[in-house]
DNA sequence: TCTGGTATCGATACCGGTACCGATACCAGT
DNA sequence: ACTGGTATCGGTACCGGTATCGATACCAGA
């Protein structure tokens, strides 16, 4: 006991006996086994956290943001990536509540029925992040991608364009930006217009994509004045298309994307977007998060609401 | 005993008992405690894996070779950011070790002596990734990226340039770019060449970072016919540069990079690089661990080296 | 000298599983 | 009826810590 005092700290330990252990560990090169702490405490440091992917800069941003704040604290995040499949999220969700973590923040709103089961019934603070459309278990800090996409389509309808295309890709599987496009195409209807024409892939979105796509759609003939995309990385890909053409951006044809990702800063022409506060999301649930778990929190509390910003780049004129 | 043995799928249990045993489980929620499994049968299904970085997409493409290949093993991932930071790098490894894990992954060859030490004494398979310039722990996959300069620098005279400049950051953090710079130097000495000028940033690597550098040197007038820059993304930098400046890429100046990423197929020019085998390290580390964790490997089986083969684009006529 | 307070220490019982091994039931063979 | 094998089950110790609480030593004050 005297040792396990000493190593942790803890009060009640002569100095000459914190000394001794601290140099007897060192000596056997003690390492603490943490399955026994927790096990014996009945709590663990561990923040589970599970997002659809990484490769997509944009989570992996959302991720740097929660490591970083969560430094301080003396948790630790267990990254979990579900591939944008419901099925594989819930499994690591189970595997991860096997773990008993003190938290836990999953991506979206959209769980499995059994997986919320299981989020619900954990009896630990659960965020969910990036979206704020629909029903949240817990914890919400994201944005409206809904409205994300509605605020494009009033500014762009702003700035005089008229013949509007989509291109996006995985609509399927990313939620989020079918929110966006539908939000995008709502407001296009409000306002008396409509999509003049789409492209939807099912492969997920890439530069390359957004690049091919655009370019069929270009060659197609048909009459359009602005494009909006999935995101970023297809409209910088949507962008070469047009270089390609001889297309002048914007003033002939604009690209809007979303995300806001710094490479579109060295682009030949700032595209138009709107930037998500990933970091922002990932520093805030997390101190909503450990306040969660100090003590209950009020419904007001359990919400946070980010507005994208939306930037115009070369297309302001 | 009955019922953890026919939540296990373990054999000497009737159907009957099995039947009963899930239903109950079933009903009350029950959640396997993975503490007290891993505490009491002394092995977790945990293997530790540490990137210097998620934003870079470079490691995001590893983690996700690694996701996948572990998928059926049933072993977890666990995953740890040590920002370039050698002291991070330690904590996180030494944390890692605390929760027992049947193997470790971390990122290069260059860990602190206190993180060797801790994980030698393990008693775990140890792999260390992405570079082999250098003496591994134990399980080492991964390229050459002193080779990976010097075969840069060897296609790009054969094409027949002499002028070169390089263009890079965060050397002081990123040693594999370093190594790739060094030998990239080495090379062109070798051929009665060398450097006619460089600029090196001490920020992360980036697009817009690239383009900046590359401006400035372009700017400056000094005389290049060739770039060799640190990685893809300062080279598309480059790209848009020279774009800006109305130089023509490559045949007026050349741009080279390193990693084969996806997004440079979209770019408006193909630019040299050298593809990195980034998923099939994670997939072959996978391998070679989960046979490690099964029983001693002979030493030619802890290394796996990759020649990346060298993609010359638009520039190879 | 006795009492009570403070600082320090250690015995013991858990935490929730699994390994190990002995117990039980049942059946076939002799 | 007895023996031995097989299938199934459960008691017990233990994994490596921590929480709890009582024990001990020492000192100041009455």
């Amino acid at each position: 006991m005297t040792a396990s005092r000493a190593l942790r700290g803890a009060a009640d330990v002569s100095e000459a006996n914190i000394e001794k252990v601290l140099r007897a560990a060192e000596e056997i090169g003690y390492v603490t086994n943490h399955l026994a702490t927790s096990l014996s405490s009945q709590t663990t440091n561990l923040i589970g956290v599970v997002v659809p992917s990484m490769s997509n800069v944009v989570f992996a941003e959302v991720l740097a943001g929660i490591s970083d704040a969560i430094q301080q604290s003396g948790k630790q995040p267990v990254f979990g990536i579900s591939n944008y499949n419901a099925e594989v999220e819930q499994d690591i969700i189970r595997d991860m509540l096997s773990w008993r973590p003190s938290g836990m923040i999953v991506t979206g709103l959209e769980q499995s029925e059994q997986s919320r089961k299981l989020l619900a019934g954990a009896g630990i603070p659960v965020a969910q992040i990036m979206d704020i459309d629909g029903e949240a278990i817990d914890i919400n800090v994201g944005l409206s991608h809904a409205d994300a996409g509605r605020d494009m389509a009033c500014a762009l309808m702003k700035l005089g364009r008229s013949k509007f295309a989509y291109i996006g890709s995985a609509l399927n599987k990313d939620v989020r930006a079918r929110k966006r496009m539908e939000g995008f195409r709502a407001e296009l209807e409000k306002g008396g217009l409509s999509l003049v024409t789409s492209r939807i892939d099912d492969e997920f979105s890439s530069l390359p994509l957004g690049r091919a796509l655009t370019a069929e759609l270009l060659q197609s003939g048909v009459d359009v004045d602005c494009i909006y995309y999935s995101n970023d990385d297809m409209a910088a890909g949507g962008l070469f298309a047009t270089m390609a053409a001889g297309i002048q951006v914007p003033q002939r044809l604009l690209l809007a994307g979303f995300n806001g990702l710094e490479f579109l800063e060295g682009l030949p022409v700032r595209l138009a977007t709107a930037r998500s506060p990933r970091r922002q999301i990932g520093k805030e649930v997390i101190r909503i998060l450990l306040e969660a778990i100090k003590h209950p929190l009020a419904p007001e509390q359990r919400r946070l609401v980010f507005h994208p910003e939306i930037d115009l780049g070369d297309s302001s004129f």
